[in-house]
RNA sequence: CGGGCCGUAGCGCAGCUUGGUAGCGCGCCUCGUUCGGGACGAGGAGGCCGCGGGUUCAAAUCCCGCCGGCCCGACCA
C-alpha cells in the first residue's frame, strides 16, 4: 500500500479534547474518528489493526470448538420480558419500531441466543454446544470516555456455552480461560485473571481479564499471602485501603466470563432429555473480550512520546518502507526501482508493507509518520543506502538503524516475523 | 444523573473583560530554493464565530434558551 494514496492522514497536533493515550494516538495516527462521543469511524489503518485482533480471537475461539455465528444488534422487547431484564440492563438503547413495537439495541444477547440454541437442540446429543460472534454492541453508558476503552458502540466478542452438567461447563469455563489467555498473549498484552463477583446469576465468581498499567480505571488486589487477585467488588469492604494485605494495581478491564447456571435456560424453558430419560436443565455460560477495547489498551500499554508501537501480531502492516528522495534524477530512479521490486518481493510472500513513497516530504517528517503509526519494523531505502546496496533496518522500540543488503531483506525480514516479540511495556 | 470547563478556517488556539469591517500557528494550493529526524521564501484559497431568540444604530463579544464536546463524581449485567 502506497501512503501517499493511504485515506487518512496524520496530523501533529492531538485533537483537543482527547484524554486518553490511545484517544490521541490512534486519531493523529489516522486509525480513528470520532463521531460523537463513545462512537467512532475505523479508518483503513485502524480497520485493518481491529480486523487483526478479531481474527485473533476468532482463531483461538475455533480453537476451543465454539461455532461463529451473527445474531441481530436489534432485539425486540419480548425477548426481554420472558427474563425481565428490559427495565434491569439501564445501558440498553430503546427504540420504538412501526406499529409501536419496542426494541432494544444489543447490549448482550441470551435472550436471543438462548431460544435459537432451544430452536436447534433437541437432545442430549446436541450438548454440550458453543456459540459465538463478533458484533457491535451498544450500551448506554452515562459517561463515554478514554477513546476506544469506553464506548458507546464497540465491538464484541460475546461467546455463550450450553452444557447438560456442572462438570462439563466447569471443564469448559477453564478452557475458556486459558483461550482467553492466549488471546490477549497473541495481541501483545499480559492479562491476569482476577475473581469478581457472579452478580445477579450466580454464587460463583466470574473472572475478569485485567491487564495492569497506570493508564487503567480499574484497581485489583492482589492478596500479598495468597496471591490471589480480585476486583473490588469482591475485596471486603475494610480492607479495600489496606496496602498491607493486598497489593493494589490499576488496570483495564478486558474481558470477562460469567458462569450462569440456568439463570436464562429456565427463563426460556431450555431443557433437554438426558440418556436416562430425566430432563436436565441446560447449563449456561457467558464470555466476553471487547476487540476495540483491546486495540486501545494495546496502545495504552505499547507507546512512548512519540507515538504508537504494534506489536507484529496486529500491526496494520508489518513493514513501513520509507523511501528518501534525491535531487539526483539517476539515483531516484534507483531508489523508486529498488524499492518497488523490494515492495513486490515482500508483499508476493505475503508480508503486509506500507510505503511512504510521498514526494516532497522531509525525511524527518517521513520518519516522524512512521514513529506516530508505529508499525513495528521500518526500512529506509535512500541515496545513502543505495550507496552500499543496502535498505536501513531500525524496529521502532529499538533506537539506532543498520543496514542490510537488498538480497537479504526478504528472508530477515521473514525470520524477524518468525521470531518472538520483544515488547517493552509502557 | 449532580458539579465544572469548553464550542471562532481541516486541526490547535487568540480575540470576548470594555460591542464597531475576524486573527495567529499548523495543515492545504501555486512558484522557486531545499532534501536523513516534523526545511525556507514569495504568493494564495479557506469562516452562518455551535444553533435559536433577545438587547442595541451595531453582537464572536452582553442576556436567555437549546445542542454538542470534555473533565471530576455517581454508574459500569
Amino acid at each position: 500500500m502506497r501512503y501517499s494514496q493511504l485515506f487518512g492522514k496524520t496530523t501533529k497536533d492531538a485533537p483537543h479534547d482527547a484524554d486518553s493515550a490511545n484517544a490521541s494516538l490512534l486519531t493523529q495516527g489516522g486509525f480513528i474518528n470520532q463521531v460523537t462521543a463513545g462512537v467512532y469511524t475505523y479508518l483503513p489503518l485502524g480497520l485493518r489493526v481491529l480486523t487483526k485482533i478479531k481474527a485473533i480471537v476468532r482463531e483461538e475461539m475455533n480453537k476451543l470448538g465454539a461455532q461463529e455465528v451473527l445474531m441481530p444488534a436489534l432485539h425486540p422487547k419480548q425477548l426481554y420480558d420472558v427474563t425481565d431484564r428490559w427495565e434491569k440492563i439501564d445501558v440498553m438503547f430503546k427504540l420504538e419500531g412501526a406499529g409501536g413495537r419496542e426494541y432494544g439495541l444489543s447490549s448482550t444477547a441470551e435472550e436471543v441466543i438462548t431460544p435459537l440454541v432451544k430452536a436447534y437442540a433437541h437432545s442430549y446429543r446436541d450438548f454440550p454446544v458453543a456459540l459465538y460472534q463478533i458484533q457491535d454492541k451498544f450500551r448506554n453508558e452515562p459517561r463515554a470516555k478514554s477513546g476506544l476503552l469506553r464506548g458507546r458502540e464497540f465491538s464484541m466478542k460475546d461467546l455463550y456455552s450450553f452444557h447438560l452438567t456442572e462438570e462439563d461447563f466447569l471443564e469448559f469455563y477453564e478452557k475458556a480461560k486459558a483461550a482467553y489467555l492466549a488471546v490477549y498473549r497473541r495481541c501483545g498484552l499480559d492479562a491476569i485473571v482476577a475473581a469478581a463477583s457472579g452478580g445477579v446469576f450466580t454464587e460463583k465468581h466470574s473472572h475478569e481479564f485485567q491487564v495492569p498499567t497506570p493508564a487503567g480505571e480499574d484497581k485489583i488486589y492482589i492478596d500479598r499471602k495468597t496471591g490471589e487477585v480480585m476486583n473490588k467488588e469482591i475485596v471486603p469492604e475494610t480492607d479495600l485501603e489496606n496496602e498491607k494485605k493486598y497489593e493494589i494495581v490499576k488496570s483495564i478491564e478486558v474481558g470477562n466470563i460469567f458462569p450462569l447456571e440456568c439463570r436464562f435456560s429456565k427463563a426460556f424453558d431450555l431443557k433437554t432429555q438426558g440418556q436416562d430419560g430425566e430432563m436436565v436443565d441446560i447449563i449456561m455460560g457467558c464470555y466476553g473480550i471487547g476487540p476495540s477495547r483491546v486495540m486501545g489498551s494495546i496502545v495504552e500499554v505499547h507507546h512512548d512520546e512519540k507515538g504508537i508501537i504494534w506489536p507484529k501480531s496486529v500491526a496494520p502492516y508489518q513493514v513501513h518502507l520509507v523511501t528518501l528522495s534525491s535531487k539526483d534524477a539517476t539515483v531516484n530512479g534507483q531508489i523508486e526501482e529498488a524499492a518497488t521490486s523490494l515492495v513486490d518481493e515482500l508483499e508476493d510472500a505475503g508480508v503486509e508493507v506500507l510505503w511512504d513513497d510521498r514526494d516532497g516530504v522531509s525525511a524527518g517528517e517521513k520518519f516522524a509518520d512512521a514513529d506516530l503509526i508505529g508499525i513495528p519494523l521500518r526500512l529506509v531505502v535512500s541515496a545513502k543506502s543505495l550507496a552500499e546496496g543496502s535498505v536501513e533496518w531500525k524496529e521502532r522500540h529499538e533506537q539506532d538503524a543498520r543496514l542490510v543488503k537488498l538480497e537479504d531483506v526478504a528472508e530477515q525480514v521473514h525470520e524477524w516475523l518468525e521470531a518472538p516479540e520483544r515488547l517493552t511495556s509502557h
